[in-house]
DNA sequence: GTTAGCACTCTTAGCTAACGAGTGCTAATG
DNA sequence: CATTAGCACTCGTTAGCTAAGAGTGCTAAC
């Protein structure tokens, strides 16, 4: 529906919009290269564009600035997902640096990424259903309190200090532990609760007196489900967005980035593929004036996390696509070969 | 040097200051309950007050608003460290909410901070020279990775993945930990790097082949030194206090609170006590136009950390003094029983 | 279909005048 | 002699005005 020469403008308004955040008028866009039309001609068809919806004034007289609709058909229509980048590996530079747990791969992993693109980089998860549970312990501090440690087969430790209530003998949580650690381990993480509740709950009353106290006691500590964690890169590079001199804006932006728990919801509901929402197509009005790029990544087919970038509606959206495109490969491939060789 | 009506003068115009944000004159100030003075007579001993350095204008015909060193006789004259708050209990309520590990109350009480302050609550450390090892182990994850866990006495974990190279045994590595937990339990962590060296290196070649490629392998793995860590609060409070509105200020406080290790050697080198710092006495740029007021505490007498909080230099100097000098005791005394529990 | 020409619109910067909050000084007061 | 009333003065703020400039929309010519 929109010619040739139209696209061509389109493009180009975009373009030059995204570099300097001023709005350009039809004199400037005539004199570009790409353009072959005097600016009269580039008026009718701003004109028209702007009828479209495409295009806004900030005021009767400026020059044009894109209607995030623009932003939406630019996206459409004129960024390809094969644009392949200038090929930035990150994770294989995060990796050659020795990193080989999988959070500091993923925190270092937004971090670079929120260098590269100067907005803010947000990475949720890996949350992956074949992590198995390598091993339990409860390593006694003192005669009332302990530390309980997992270790999943993927070099993932979580641990949590207890007190060890007075009516909980600790020689029945040595054995627990020990009777866990037998009939729990490689399996999946997410399947834990499940097991506990039922094949394991008869077995360890026969084995342990004042069984249920300290079966209970012991679940509390090792088996609290953890939320999705973030990752965040570049928490403050919005200020850097002359969009956002003014300061309201900027308070709109942390208030939304420190909800963590609305993030993960909205990132969490992402399907498979890239997910470009711009300006007003955000949910959550904290963030109605800034666009949300977010790429799943996987793990044989199923969907384990996302990375997402914020930045201000004004987005390099291709380089910023072909980014979180290559990223996700990576992020995958990397969670494949993980995988296997943790199998 | 000042006469008792200069200094009520000078606390009136500072609490208000402190409230509004904005300057204030002679008839405002006489209008308080507290001054019986007619304005002209206020309008005199505020040029004095401003002859001697204590007060400023914002241009010619302004009201006055307090200079630095305002604040600092301020802070030296009028503040007493016996004031106690409403005796909030910070640790206390942290504690109260099952929270057992050191860095999770350390954590909580930053929030907490900053929550009933406004302001950015910094917390150093514990470095805390009594922690001991408890224990060191190695959970392999495959044939050529495994997990490094070592624990403290007062419950701290920390692990590190790593890839184990073809040329290390494995059963050397397993022999090597088995050898090390024997004779470095009990061990302050500051002294595991010390010993390793001297007492046990030659014991280990006895025990082991290939000793010392598994043994520096080994080294690597457990005994990175790992920086002081600083806890954060409310790091978007600032935003909120108008002397921030202008954007370039918020950059510089926030290119200050990103350089961790910037921060945190000026935090250790504190002295016991309380210390201020106003705008200008910062040696940071980044900071000069905000106090920092930190509070030491201790252990047995050592030193092991300092609180902070981070503000504008209107500050509620008198709140956060008292609050800061509150919690830094609860933090030493809950320091004294985590030591003496744990003995 | 394209473009030159031109009137029109709106922003921005600079200037001026009126206003008001607050000061500093002087002279009067108790 | 400390205190205060009175008043001229300063300076920032605001509103209104103008000129310049960037850009548009329309019309008529190519």
């Amino acid at each position: 529906m929109l010619t040739e020469r139209q696209l061509l403008i389109l493009q180009v308004i975009i373009d030059d919009f995204i570099e300097t955040a001023q709005p350009i008028g039809s004199r400037s866009i005539a004199k570009k290269n790409s353009i072959m039309y005097s600016p009269a001609t580039v008026r009718n068809e701003m004109a028209d564009l702007e009828d479209m919806g495409f295009l806004e004034k900030t005021h009767s007289s400026s020059g044009r600035i894109p209607s995030e609709k623009g932003y939406r058909y630019y996206v459409d229509h004129l960024v390809s997902l094969k644009e392949t980048m200038s090929n930035i590996k990150i994770v294989e530079n995060v990796m050659r640096e020795g990193l080989f747990e999988f959070e500091q791969i993923v925190q270092s992993s937004a971090e670079i990424l929120s260098e590269i693109t100067n907005y803010t980089a947000i990475i949720l998860g890996p949350e992956v259903f074949e992590t198995k549970l390598k091993q339990l312990q409860i390593v006694s501090l003192s005669p009332h309190t302990a530390v309980a440690i997992l270790v999943t087969n993927t070099g993932h430790v979580e641990h949590r200090s207890f007190s060890v209530p007075e009516e909980i003998n600790s020689s029945d949580l040595e054995k627990m532990v020990n009777i866990l650690n037998d009939r729990l381990y490689g399996v999946p993480i997410f399947k834990l609760h499940e097991k506990l509740n039922t094949e394991l709950i008869n077995l360890m009353g026969s084995y342990v007196t004042d069984f249920e106290t300290s079966f209970n006691y012991l679940k509390a500590v090792f088996f609290t489900d953890n939320p999705i964690k973030l990752y965040f890169g570049g928490k403050t590079n919005i200020l850097m967005q002359p969009e956002f001199n003014d300061i309201e804006k900027v308070r709109s932006f942390y208030s939304m980035i420190e909800k963590e728990d609305e993030l993960a919801n909205i990132l969490k509901s992402d399907k498979d593929g890239i997910k470009v929402r711009i300006g007003h197509e955000n949910e959550a009005d904290a963030i109605k004036e800034c666009s949300l790029i977010s790429a799943t990544y996987d793990l044989n087919e199923d969907q384990v996390g996302t990375i997402a970038l914020l930045g201000p509606t004004r987005m390099e959206y291709r380089k910023v696509i072909a980014l979180l495109n290559s990223l996700s490969s990576e992020m995958s491939d990397v969670m494949y070969k993980w995988h296997h060789h943790h199998e």
